[in-house]
RNA sequence: GCCCGAGUAGCUCAGGGGUAGAGCGCCUCCUUGGUAAGGAGGAGGUCACGGGUUCAAAUCCCGUCUCGGGCUCCA
């Protein structure tokens, strides 16, 4: 009988008999944790509460830190070994059912987990509520989650038994010699998986089913289609209805349900999918956005241009596009034996206007900007609000320059696009660099040490910025590495806005030229970079982030005037009137009703400022304003609440409240 | 494109083999009311489209289109 020195990260020490269990020693050393842990690490590896110590020890105590609810980590156990008792549910409801992967997502704050099948029969949104119960059931039952270690060719034939052929291609693709297997004593239930688990069915007490979907095996679109099912679970009920709750304000931001509210845009089947309306009050929002914008480009000594939308089909062949983009891009239309396709990018346009002409070295960088409308041919399924559609306007710009010159101006590109996003209140922006992966499904330009050198410059670079990046592979565009920036809608989907992409392809293929001091010719680099992205998409998220509630530079409506009673309608046309001529955007309610309900109508359209005039006012030239989220803030000369207004405009203050104290 | 679900008035939705419903919105009239809904009346629908079953289909079945949630893809 050996004896085993354990030692808890809080500094508890004991010495026990071997062999022992991580819960019994666990008890031994904190009886509070020990009720509480839902597994544990053992010398920094994530084991069971059911494995056994002994061989840990060669002198030096074993390390035992217990994996505690209200941590990533205790979550990310309850979360595997809810989506364990989900599949058991499924196995018990729908025998024969075959088991994909069913892994905890902590990321996505849509869901907590899911696990994918393939039933006997299609499962419906009407099945979800019929497993939950059924998972109910079992995890009052009590069951015990259990480990096994067996050889691969054990479980390949345990898994092969239950016909359970995904599994058993998993393990022939994924497992070492020795594989682990887990258990829900007393169900069907069995799967590969590395652990840990809770130990015990009873340690699940808040979850929820939320939605049925399809999705690919292994994610690739040419192997079989199974079922998704995604759900979440928390430690306890109040955390699981806070969140849904949470989940329920979110939807109420959607901007499509907020687009129709506002009346700012709209999408008509019988115009065609993922085309964009813009209707008056959501063109004006656009028109604020992209007023911005130009006075930046400005700043920045940027030229504007504008191109075609459509162009001969060589055009794209040279540029790589119809090699490489050409399934996202309309087919070819004819005219007099020439054939046409619609634009998806802008740049081969803008390196048009480049090459047009012989240029220096000392006109360079040449930076091109253009509100560039594009047309892509998205599959219907991904079609989405303004956050996915076919056609879309980009502020787009194409900066021509010297190889020495690249860099810097990416780094200018990325602290725009940072500006940018600062003004409009983003603080949740994700920085990515998407490099060329190994997948050789995916073509790419160029050759490998030009993609590697340009990778490590642009890493070198945001590092240089002190922006945290995440590294992605296998994401570039076809002709070069790029940065995204990413942001996420009203209930967590992350969407691309801008981009900043290194491209050494296309003034190749173009065989671009500018002459060098030495009087040679040379090539130039080109750096693509948009900042909204797509102007539809980033609307979108405006709109959800703002939940319709635009700040004053943005409100398509900014004041709303509001007479109490007809007597002082003159009054009010004179108000009105004046702040437009100070350049405001107002709009006058003349309607028939009490004051309480025109109130209604400018708070639900979520318009900033509202203006209540009576007999008071008018009598002393005043106006009673009411501002959206503070309600009555008193009365004020016309005069003072336009200078007020047209402050918080020209300042592009986000909120309208902090201004009328400054 | 693929998997599951859904399409009834401008919007949100109820109904369901036998004369099409509500609330909001819209129009008209009355009302002139001081900070989130004044009153009355009215207009408005081939129940997405096409086919089938039936004496009879908005309702059941098949197909198409569109939308929603995902997968794949991507700004």
């Amino acid at each position: 009988m050996s004896e085993i020195n354990v030692q808890l990260n809080n500094g508890a020490e004991a010495l026990l008999e071997a062999p022992v269990t991580v819960a019994e020693a666990l008890k031994r050393l904190d009886r509070d944790a020990a009720k509480k842990a839902l597994a544990a690490r053992v010398n920094g590896r994530e084991v069971d509460l059911g494995f056994t110590l002994g061989t840990e020890s060669n002198g030096a105590p074993v390390q035992i830190e217990p994996v505690l609810p209200e941590t990533l980590e205790g979550l990310d156990v309850l979360r595997h070994s809810t989506a364990h008792l989900l599949a058991a549910a499924v196995l018990d409801l729908f025998p024969g059912t075959k088991l994909g992967i069913g892994p905890a997502l902590l990321e996505d704050p849509r869901y907590g987990f899911f696990y994918d099948v393939i039933a006997p029969r299609a499962l419906t949104e009407a099945d979800l509520p019929v497993i939950e119960k059924r998972m109910r059931e079992i995890a009052k039952r009590n069951l015990s989650y259990r480990r096994d270690e067996i050889p691969k060719a054990e479980a390949i034939k345990i898994f092969a038994e239950r016909d359970e052929p995904l599994k058993c291609e998993l393990i022939e693709e994924k497992a070492g010699p020795v594989v682990s297997v887990y258990y829900i004593d007393g169900s069907p239930f069995i799967d590969f998986c590395l652990g840990p688990h809770v130990p015990n069915t009873n340690k699940l007490k808040a979850f929820k089913l939320l939605s049925l979907a399809g999705a690919y095996w292994k994610g690739d679109a040419t192997q079989p289609q199974m079922q998704r099912i995604y759900g979440t679970a928390f430690f306890t009920q109040e955390e699981l209805d806070a969140w849904i709750k949470q989940r329920e304000e979110a939807e109420r931001r959607d901007h499509r349900r907020l687009g129709r509210e506002l009346d700012l845009f709209s999408i008509q089947e019988q115009y065609g999918q993922g085309l964009i309306f813009w209707h008056p009050k959501g063109a004006l929002v656009r028109k604020a956005m992209e007023d911005y914008l130009y006075e930046e480009l400005i700043k920045r000594n940027y030229s504007f241009v504008y191109t075609p939308h459509i162009a001969r089909r060589e055009l794209w062949k040279i540029s790589g596009h119809e090699q490489n983009y050409g399934d996202s891009m309309f087919s070819p239309t004819k005219i007099e034996e020439q054939e046409f396709r619609l634009k998806p990018m802008n740049c081969p346009f803008h390196i048009g206007i480049y090459g047009s002409q012989q240029r220096s070295y000392r006109d360079l960088p040449q930076r091109y900007a253009e509100m560039g409308t594009v047309y892509r041919a998205e599959l219907s399924g991904t079609l989405h609000g303004l956050m996915r559609v076919r056609g879309f306007t980009v502020d787009d710009a194409h900066i021509f320059c010297t190889p020495e010159q690249v860099l810097g101006e990416m780094i200018e590109c990325v602290d725009f696009a940072a500006e940018v996003l600062k003004t409009f209140g983003f603080e949740k922006v994700k920085f990515e660099l998407s490099v060329k992966g190994s997948d050789t499904t995916k073509q790419y330009l160029g050759a490998d040490e030009d993609w590697a050198k340009a990778e490590s410059a642009i890493a070198a670079a945001l590092q240089e910025k002190g922006i945290p990046f995440e590294r992605i592979e296998g994401e570039a565009a076809f002709y070069g590495p790029k940065v995204d920036f990413k942001i996420e809608d009203a209930i967590g989907r992350l969407w691309q806005l801008g981009t900043v992409q290194w491209d050494f392809n296309l003034p190749e293929r173009f065989e671009l030229e500018y002459i060098g001091e030495d009087n040679k010719p040379h090539r130039p680099a080109m750096v693509h970079r948009a900042l909204f992205g797509s102007i539809e998409r980033f609307f979108g998220i405006l709109i959800e982030q703002y939940a319709g509630a635009f700040p004053m530079w943005l409100a398509p409506v900014q004041v709303a005037v509001l007479p109490i009673t007809d007597r002082v309608n003159d009054y009010a046309e004179r108000v009105a009137r004046e702040l437009r001529e100070a350049g405001l955007r107002v709009e006058l309610n003349l309607k028939s009703e009490k004051i309480g309900a025109k109130i209604r109508d400018a708070q639900l359209q979520k318009v900033p400022f509202m203006l209540v005039l009576g007999d008071r006012e008018m009598e002393q030239g005043m106006v009673a304003v009411r501002e959206r989220s503070r309600g009555d803030i008193g009365t004020m000369m016309l005069a003072e609440f336009r200078q007020m207004a047209q402050g918080l405009v020209e300042s592009r203050a986000i909120t309208t409240v902090q201004s009328r104290e400054s």
